[in-house]
Order: C-alpha cells, then structure tokens, then sequence
RNA sequence: CGGGGCGUGGCGCAGCCUGGUAGCGCACCUGCUUUGGGAGCAGGGGGCCGCAGGUUCAAAUCCUGCCGCCCCGACCA
C-alpha cells in the first residue's frame, strides 16, 4: 500500500475525551473515531489489525477442530424467554420491536442461539462432541461504556459452544479451549495469566479467565509470587493479617457506650483509641430480596460476588436507608448485630473465634464493646472478604498482591443450564434420552488489541507485535524528491511484496521527520530508512521495540527483514 | 441512577467572571525556499460558539430547560 493513497487521520495532540493509553494512542494513531459513547468506527489501521487477531483466532480454533458459524445479531426474544435470560438480564440487553410489535434484541452472546440449533439437529451422542463457533458484533448496553475499545457497547467477539455427552467429554473440550487461547494470546503478544474466575450470570460450574495485566484493567488479580497461586479477586481465598491488638481474656458481657456523631468504623476506632481490627462492620445487604446483614472485620471489606455464590443469590444490593432505618430503629453507622432477630447473620470467617468486638449498638450515636460471635448471636461464617495488599497467601503463606488486569478472554463450563432448558438432548448408546453438557469460550477482538497497547507503548506511540500490526513493515524514503532514494524505495517495495511481506510504503512528499514519527505513531514493528546511504546501496533497517537500527544492502534488505519475521511469527506453528 | 468535569473551525485550547467586531497554536489550500526526527517566509479558506427558550438595544458571555461526551461511584457475562 502507497501511504499517499491512504486514509491514515494522525493527529499530532491527544484527543481530550480520551485518558487510557491505548484510547488516546488509537485515536491519535487514526485507528478508530467515535461515533457515539461506547460506538465506535474502526478505520483503516483498526480494521487490518482486527482482521488479524481475527485470522490467528480462526486458526487456533481451527486446530482443535472448531466449525466456524455465521450467526444473526438480532434475536427473536422466544429462545431468550426459553432460556430465561430474557427477564433476567435488564438493561443491559439491547431491544426493539418489529413492525408487528415482536419483541427482539441485539445478541450479547450466543448460547440460546447456538444451543436451539443444536436442539432441532443433534439427535444421538453419535454427533458429539461439536465445538462451534463464531467471530461476531456483541451488543451490551453497559451502564457505563469506558476506557474506549476496552469497555464499549458494540464490540467483537468469538464465541465458542462445546456439546458433550458427559462430564469427561466437557473436561475434554475445556482443556482444548484453554491451550488455543493460551496460544492466541502466545501468538498475539500479549503478557497475560490464566486465573480461576466466578462464573457469574453465565451459570456453570467451573470458569477460567485470561487476565492482561493492566492499569487500564477493571478486573483485580491476585498472585502470589511464593507459589505463584493467581485468582480473580471474587474467587481468590487468603490468610488475613492478625489483628492489630490480641482479643481481651476477660469475659465481660455486652456494654453501651455513647460515641457522639461518630459514623464510620474509622472514626470510632479513633474515639475510643481501639484498633479496627477490633472492630465489627456491618453492612445490610438485600439479595434477591431478602434481607441480610453481613459482618466483617472492621478493616475489611465485602465481595459482593463472594457473598452471592455463599447464600446462592443471583442479585446482590446494599440495603437504602430507609429500608435500614426500618429494620433496626438506627441509621447506617450505628447498626451492629446484638439482639438482631428477623435478618439472616452472615459473618466473614476473620471474625471466627474473635472476641470482645466492638459494634454498633442499633441506636444512633451509640455503639456496644465486648461482643462476641456466637455467644452474643446466632451466626453462620463464609468468606466474603475481598483479599487485601499483603495478606497471607492460603497455599504458602507468603504476602500476596494485588494487580488490575483486562479479562481478554474467558472460557465457562456451563453443565447443563442451557441445554436443559432449550431441552437438547440426544439418544445415548442405550438408547436413553440424555442432555448434553455444555461450555462456552468467549475472546474479545478490539480487547486484544487495545490490551497490546496499554502493554506495548512508549512516548513515542505503539509499539505492536508484528502478529496484529495492521503492517509488518514500512518504507521511508527521506527524501522523495531524490531519484536513487525513491527508485531504491520502488524497488524496496516490490521486493518485500514478492517476500510476502505486508509492507506500508510510505510515499508521502512530507519531510523525514513527519515520516518517523507518523510510523512510530501508528506502531509499524519494522521501518526501512530509506537516505544518503543508497549511493553505498545501503538502507537502514530499525526494529521499532528496541529502537535498534541495522544498515543492510538494498538486494538482501526485504530478504532480510522475512527471515526475521518468520521468527517472530507463530511460535506455535509446529503443534 | 448518584457525584464531578467539559461542549467555541478537523485537533488542542483562550475568550465567559465584568454582555458590544470570535481569537491563538497545530492541521488544511497557494507560492517560494527547505529535506535524516513533527521546517521557514508570504498569502489564503474554513465557525448555527451543543440545542431550545428567556433577559437585554445587544448574548459565546447572564438565566432556565434539554442534549451530548468524559471521569468517579453504583452496575457489568
């Protein structure tokens, strides 16, 4: 491609409406515009990298033996209502009616779909195991699209859908889902771990998530560097640290003290001089519907996900005042679980064995000292704590820490959920009616991409893989207007072309210095210089990553610069 | 949905407080010079100042309402 002939916007300014890197790079790059929040057009640059992220997915998914499928985007609400998810889900589904007043929606993924194909077709285990699969526009109406391609509201993704007669089979599919991503992402470049994650609305049994670490990242990661445990923060499990203060010996019972506007567990603690470990925190929490009142230490705080998987809730929300003020005759602030009758007690396993706690008293500006779980109420213990920075591993002990990550890939078992109710079921070698069991994977294109990004950056602009750089290479001639320099450029060019190079020749009468940093920009891997050296026959050639700069003959460069790609290219390309 | 910020040529911004000719840098067009890290000079084009009402002789500026975008929170497969 000749750069003259091209759509490539640059801007020379970082866009004001954007603050992650790879959105300000991506827009200042003239990759993607917006359209609308969380809408947007991908130009150009975008759509060649996507293009390839997309064909090193097909590839992978390819190799383990998935069929690729085109599916429609807009949904007839029926398979929804079949499944259920059609009143479950709320807003953030996309819907609209046709001109008869059918209910329809935008798909948010698959599995109804997927799944009422495979209910009118597969008829005997014979047929199993199918993985399906396709590359396709995801609709989310997100409460808050963000963070540009990280978090929008129409955004690509794969889906996959295993069918399997049993358990063993879906372990089967599981595991070949879990090496494909592992080389997409091998493949893409990209820095990432694999982590046992919360199923979530997905329903299921057992779900791992592919997690970039990220600032830009919305999802906490926690790791350990002894044995190298990892988990999303809704699954992940520690050691707390010890209270700051040993729990009294003396066996004193319950006692009111008054605590005059003193609100929050911070400005207690300070009043009375007690150390919030010392301290019990109570949160009133309503899940679907019904009451609870959730306790934990002082210094801790809730895991909303924890707490719904611990009392099997689907819809998890902090009670509103009113509703608090109703329950316990006393405002958030001075509620504690003494003498608490009517709401189920949750308490986190750090309050285990603890005594002589410090609450509130259930009455404004009020709060209780000695109280102890169990003698002083009934409770039942879980863990519903989010881990904190530098509490000890549950494996080995050692201090574990806290990382943001992108989730850029997530792959679900999802049992029987959905083939149940679409009612698929085959004949098994008996002759008896069976429900296949099923998984999903999903992988987010625009994700990867400007995952890449936020990783591989510097002030300069991208810096991408060759694997999804929307070119391998570029040509830049310093001066065009020089004969032996644009004619070695020609040249140049057409050489990498028959290498099979996917090469940018960037024919522009700007000057050299525009050039370089336009390529910089827009994260071109590899760069021929193209100046005063020609009459040695001499072009430069510069790795963008490591800034490094060789000087090669003219004849060998295109040459050259294949034997180095074929390196980088595709590591997995033996397995 | 709660809190905050911002809407002025394509991009980045000033002007608004204290009402009176819409301005700067970059980008763009023409010409000349220049050509190894975002050139110089000269000339030029481009604006429903988010939208709608109101106040006023007069509104980018003041008032009211609405819309859009961004951030924090809530929420989120």
């Amino acid at each position: 491609m000749r750069w003259s002939q091209l759509f490539i916007p640059t801007h020379r300014e970082t866009p004001h409406e954007a603050d992650v890197v790879s959105h300000q790079l991506l827009l200042r790059a003239g990759y993607i515009r917006q359209l609308a929040a969380g809408l947007y057009s991908y130009l150009y640059l975008a759509r060649r990298s996507l293009l390839k992220i997309e064909q090193v997915i097909r590839e992978e998914m390819d190799a383990i033996g998935a069929q690729e499928m085109f599916l429609p985007e807009l949904h007839p609400a029926k398979v929804w209502q079949k499944s259920g998810r059609w009143d479950a889900i709320g807003h953030d589904m996309f819907r609209l009616q046709d001109r008869w007043g059918h209910d329809l929606c935008l798909g948010m993924t698959e599995e109804e779909v997927m799944t009422s194909i495979a209910t009118g077709e597969l008829r005997s285990y014979k047929q199993l195991p199918q993985l399906w699969y396709q590359i396709q526009a995801k609709f989310r109406d997100e409460p808050r699209p963000k963070s540009g391609l990280i978090r929008a509201r129409r955004f690509t993704m794969k889906d996959s859908y295993s069918f399997d007669l049993d358990a063993a089979g879906l372990d089967v599919s599981y595991k070949k889902h879990h090496a494909a991503y592992c080389r997409i992402f091998d493949r893409c470049g990209l820095k990432y771990i694999t982590v046992e994650a919360h199923s979530g609305e997905m329903g299921g049994s057992q779900s791992h998530e592919f997690a970039a670490p990220s600032d830009a990242g919305e999802d906490v990661i926690v790791l350990c560097k002894g044995c190298g445990y990892a988990a999303n923060l809704e699954m992940a499990r520690s050691t707390p640290r010890p209270p700051t203060q040993p729990d009294s010996a003396e066996d004193l019972p319950p006692e009111e003290f008054h605590t005059p506007g003193k609100k929050t567990i911070a400005e207690v603690a300070a009043f009375d001089g007690s150390p919030e470990t010392s301290h019990i925190k109570s949160l009133v929490i309503v899940a679907d519907q019904k009451p609870y009142l959730v306790l934990l230490r002082g210094d801790h705080s809730l895991n909303e996900a924890k707490l719904g998987s611990a009392i099997a809730a689907t819809k998890v929300r902090p009670a509103h005042p009113e509703e608090i003020r109703e329950w316990f005759g006393a405002d958030a602030g001075s509620l504690g679980p003494v003498g608490v009758k009517e709401l189920t007690i949750l308490t986190d396993e750090a309050l285990r064995n603890r005594r002589d706690l410090i609450c509130g008293a259930n009455r404004d500006h009020y709060h209780l000292r000695h109280v102890t779980p169990g003698r002083d109420f009934e409770t039942s213990f879980a863990d519903l704590r989010d881990v904190a920075e530098g509490d000890a591993c549950a494996q080995c002990g050692k201090p574990l820490t806290l990382r943001k990550c992108i989730e850029v890939g997530h792959i679900f078992k999802l049992d029987r959920r959905y083939s149940e109710s679409m009612g698929l079921s085959v004949l098994d070698p008996n002759g008896k009616e069976v429900t296949p069991i099923m998984g999903s994977y999903g992988i987010g294109l625009e994700r990867i991409l400007a995952t890449s990004v936020e990783q591989n950056h510097d002030d300069a602009g991208m810096v991408l893989p060759a694997s999804i750089a929307p070119f391998e290479a570029i040509i830049t001639p310093v001066n065009l207007k020089n004969d032996a320099q644009r004619q070695a450029s020609e040249s140049l060019y057409e050489d990498c072309r028959s290498q099979g190079i996917d090469v940018i020749y960037d024919n522009r009468g700007e000057r050299a210095g525009v050039k370089f940093s336009d390529a910089d920009l827009i994260g071109i891997p590899y760069r021929f210089t193209i100046g005063k050296k020609i009459s040695e026959g001499i072009v430069e050639l510069k790795d963008r990553s490591t800034r490094q700069s060789t000087d090669v003959r003219l004849e060998e460069a295109a040459m050259r610069l294949a034997e180095e790609l074929a390196k980088a290219v595709d590591p997995s390309a033996s397995t």
